[in-house]
DNA sequence: ATTCGCAAAGTTTTT
DNA sequence: CTTTGCGAAT
């Protein structure tokens, strides 16, 4: 199939992106607001290059996450069938490039990556071998620390303390034993995979060179938010060589706490002084009461350049503005919201997004869309990769691909336990460090270490024999390799050893594993293999395992969202200590990246927004009046539709004997509620028809009340469904519209129940038992 | 060596 | 309210 004509590449846009997309030479800087067609740009710009005889192998795309590049691979796809241009991260680029090059950087090209927490390991072994004294500092801190000087692009050869700096003196001690002791265990951390190319890159002159003249035209999208090394990166590969094009939005900038810098894209113009810029304004997604709340809080930030926000949609219904007395107020008006919105057929459940703050915000939430009926999902991606059970399995998976990974062997050495203990681990350890050996290495030794005795060598050495049996495994597939390691190591039976409830759950969880392994061996026959798969499970990223084609709500944290959009948005705890969060109300700049946060959380809406906060929230224990976000007095509340409750008055029977003051159903009069004249919607209507109830808990406006919805929901469904619980493994079902299938593997619990679900003719399917219609064959 | 229990600490955001 | 860590008992 041929490309794309010139004329099917231009028509569909507007001037700005016409000129974006037709100027293929020298550096461009496009400003992009939201919902300005970023995306449409960048794809219909590459297909433009490959329209003017530009070589495709040349083009390079660097995005933040995997499912920005994945969508941009996918519509350029449209455009240009049979293109070559290389898209994915920026993280996922280093490692291509140091695996190819790793022996520059005193690395081979089997190195693990590790997330946090491995890396914490690490840390807390670097401090202890460098024999500081940390008083006044966590491990924690000095991570983050280091991780803040890597971000910078030094290494620890070029790190110089400040001198009288107490943390910066930690600093140069650590940093190295810290290194020292990754490249030990050939491995990484996210911050050295930049950090690495960099060096790479300024340590091979003419390795540089080469990939600057191979990489003709490159792009990099979200520019506000690279920091110094990727900043290094672009600039090392755009010297000899200048086309290159960043997208970005100063105003969306929200990672300046991992070392965004937002200067790089502010002064792009320095940096590349015959820069083109384009402008993106015209915002195709939202309405313009959305984009009139979003234009006036952003207006608040001083560090800016200002911009335009216009649109040709309808005006649409005002922003919601919301006071709950309690976050379970507010998440069961939510809930029955959305509920009655799908009852009416109005709205699909997958239109919706609640984005918060942080994660542990979700809670409520995800009780009352439960409690409600309603399917949703949770976007925070590590959370599977970070369960015991399964670091536990791929910790044996990177050790087979990794023999030098000391992370891996300390954590899998002893579990299932092998009555190795800490402290002949310790001498193990030891002795590593001494001859400079990996602990793999160590352990075949052993015998030769004369702290460690016979009875927990011999176990050592049974350790050995079994990894070895398992090392001649090929690595080109992976679900083979993971159940030998689940047969040789016998961990799977040992976690359902107790007959434990939780122990299922576990293994169950393994079992998940082994069909995310399957399923990777399927989709990439050619390029996969152990190391492939263990280097895409350490590089997913949140929104990456988001299934947006899914009907469901969508629950996640405001830096999850940026890029995407739904119809309607919740935006929840705009209180004071959350948004902006108390960790973070030091200066003007992290206020102003606070303020970008909501404004990107704002303009992810396309048609619905409500924002709310409470009175009162749940924090340590216990119940403590909240204050709202100041935030909230910055926008234009006479544009906005405003359910305040009237000022509390206290009356002397709120404080009766068995009234906690603290409670938050115990304020009293609460349903009355402060509705500006000029903005009254159907909404309001049913609000004032609410009767309140007759108990002392005050009854906040609800459309259709959780139990009743729930009650409803069930009574339609019952006859139709099984229990989730009334499932088994091995049992077969029939789909609606997938025939017979066999039951693989079960998690989750209530409507969280899952399963895989092998049909005869299309092979495998993962359901939500809730929610879809299964019967018993 | 492992397990259990209690106490303290602490809740950003993420590749 | 949760999770994490440490220390004592078996």
């Amino acid at each position: 199939m041929p490309n794309v004509s010139q004329d099917e590449i231009l028509a569909p846009l507007n001037e700005q992106q016409r000129i974006a997309v037709t100027q293929l030479d020298g550096p461009l800087l496009i400003l992009a607001g939201p919902g300005s067609g970023k995306t449409r740009v960048i794809t219909h710009r590459i297909a433009n290059m490959i329209a003017h005889g530009i070589s495709s192998y040349s083009v390079v795309a660097l995005t933040f996450t995997n499912k920005a590049a994945d969508e941009m691979r996918t519509r350029l796809k449209r455009l240009a069938p049979d293109n070559h241009a290389w898209t994915g991260t920026f993280h996922k680029f280093c490692s291509k490039l140091l695996r190819r090059h790793a022996e520059l950087v005193g690395l081979a090209q089997n190195f693990t990556i590790y997330d946090m927490s491995d890396s914490k390991k690490v840390m807390k072994q670097a401090i202890e071998n460098a024999d500081v004294d940390l008083k006044h500092y966590s491990p924690d801190k000095l991570s983050s620390q280091i991780s803040n000087v890597k971000n910078n692009g030094v290494t620890a050869e070029y790190f110089q303390p400040r001198p009288g700096h107490a943390l910066d003196a930690i600093v140069g001690k650590v940093y190295p034993e810290y290194q020292k002791l990754l490249k030990m265990a050939n491995g990484v951390d996210f911050d050295d995979l930049l950090l690495h190319a960099v060096d790479l890159l300024r340590q091979s002159p003419e390795l540089r060179e080469t990939l600057d003249r191979s990489f003709t035209h490159m792009m990099v999208d979200e520019y506000q938010d690279t920091n110094l090394s990727q900043y290094q990166l672009i600039r090392l590969l755009n010297h000899s060589v200048q086309n290159l094009a960043v997208t970005g939005d100063p105003d969306q900038s929200i990672y300046g706490w991992r070392g965004a810098n937002i200067n790089n894209i502010l002064e792009f113009e320095k940096d590349y002084p015959n820069v083109g810029i384009v402008r993106l304004e015209q915002n195709y997604r939202s309405t313009q009461s959305i984009l009139r709340v979003a234009d006036q809080l952003i207006a608040n930030n001083v560090r800016r350049k200002k911009k335009e926000l216009r649109t040709d949609n309808e005006a649409g219904q005002p922003v919601r503005l919301v006071t709950f007395p309690s976050p379970q107020d507010e998440a069961i008006d939510i809930a029955d919201s959305i509920a009655l919105a799908i009852q009416t057929g109005e709205r699909r459940a997958r239109d919706f997004a609640v984005l918060y703050r942080a994660n542990w915000l979700s809670r409520a939430l995800e009780h009352a869309l439960r409690s409600v009926g309603v399917p949703y999902q949770i976007v925070n991606g590590h959370e599977f990769y970070q369960r015991k059970e399964i670091k536990d399995v791929i910790g044996y998976l990177h050790l087979l691909n990794n023999p030098r990974d000391n992370v891996a062997f300390e954590r899998v050495i002893n579990t299932p336990p092998r009555k190795i203990g800490k402290v002949t681990l310790g001498r193990l350890r030891r002795y590593a460090q001494d001859k400079n050996l990996s602990m793999l290495d160590a352990a075949r030794h052993c015998q030769q270490i004369d702290a460690i005795s016979n009875a927990p060598t011999a176990k050592i050495l049974q350790f050995v024999a079994m990894f070895d049996r398992m090392a001649y495994l090929p690595t080109d597939a992976v679900e083979p390799v993971i159940r030998v390691v689940l047969e040789e190591t016998g961990y799977r039976d040992w976690l359902t050893d107790d007959g434990s409830e939780e122990g299922f759950e576990r293994a169950n969880n393994v079992d998940e594993l082994v069909v995310a392994c399957q399923e990777f061996d399927q989709e990439r026959p050619e390029d996969g293999g152990l190391e492939a798969y263990l280097e895409q499970a350490a590089l997913v990223s949140d929104t990456d395992v988001w299934e947006s084609e899914a009907d469901h709500v969508t629950l996640m944290t405001l830096h999850a969202a940026k890029g995407l959009e739904f119809p309607s948005i919740y935006i929840v705890g705009l209180e004071d200590g959350i948004l902006p969060h108390e960790r973070s109300s030091g200066d003007d700049d992290e206020i102003e990246e606070e303020r970008r946060l909501l404004f990107v959380g704002i303009t992810r809406a396309k048609r619905d927004l409500q924002i709310s906060r409470c009175m009162n929230r749940f924090r340590r224990g216990s119940y403590w009046p909240s204050i709202a976000s100041r935030f909230l007095m910055e926008l234009p509340r006479d544009q906005m539709q405003v359910f305040e409750p009237i000022a509390q008055q206290y009356d002397d029977s709120t404080f009766a004997d068995s009234i906690d003051p603290m409670d938050p159903w115990m304020h009293d009069g609460l349903p009355s509620y402060d509705v500006n004249d000029d903005l009254i919607s159907e909404r309001e209507d049913q609000v004032k028809e609410s009767p309140a109830k007759a108990t002392n808990r005050p009854t906040f406006p609800r459309l259709v009340t959780a139990a009743q919805f729930a009650a409803e929901q069930e009574a339609l469904l019952s006859d139709i469904r099984l229990h989730p619980e009334s499932y088994k493994i091995g049992m077969d079902v029939e789909h609606p519209d997938y025939g017979i299938g066999r039951i693989l593997t079960l998690t989750g619990e209530g409507q969280k129940r899952t399963a895989t679900i092998e049909f005869a003719k299309l092979g495998k399917k993962r359901f939500r038992l809730a929610f879809c219609n299964l019967r018993a064959v």
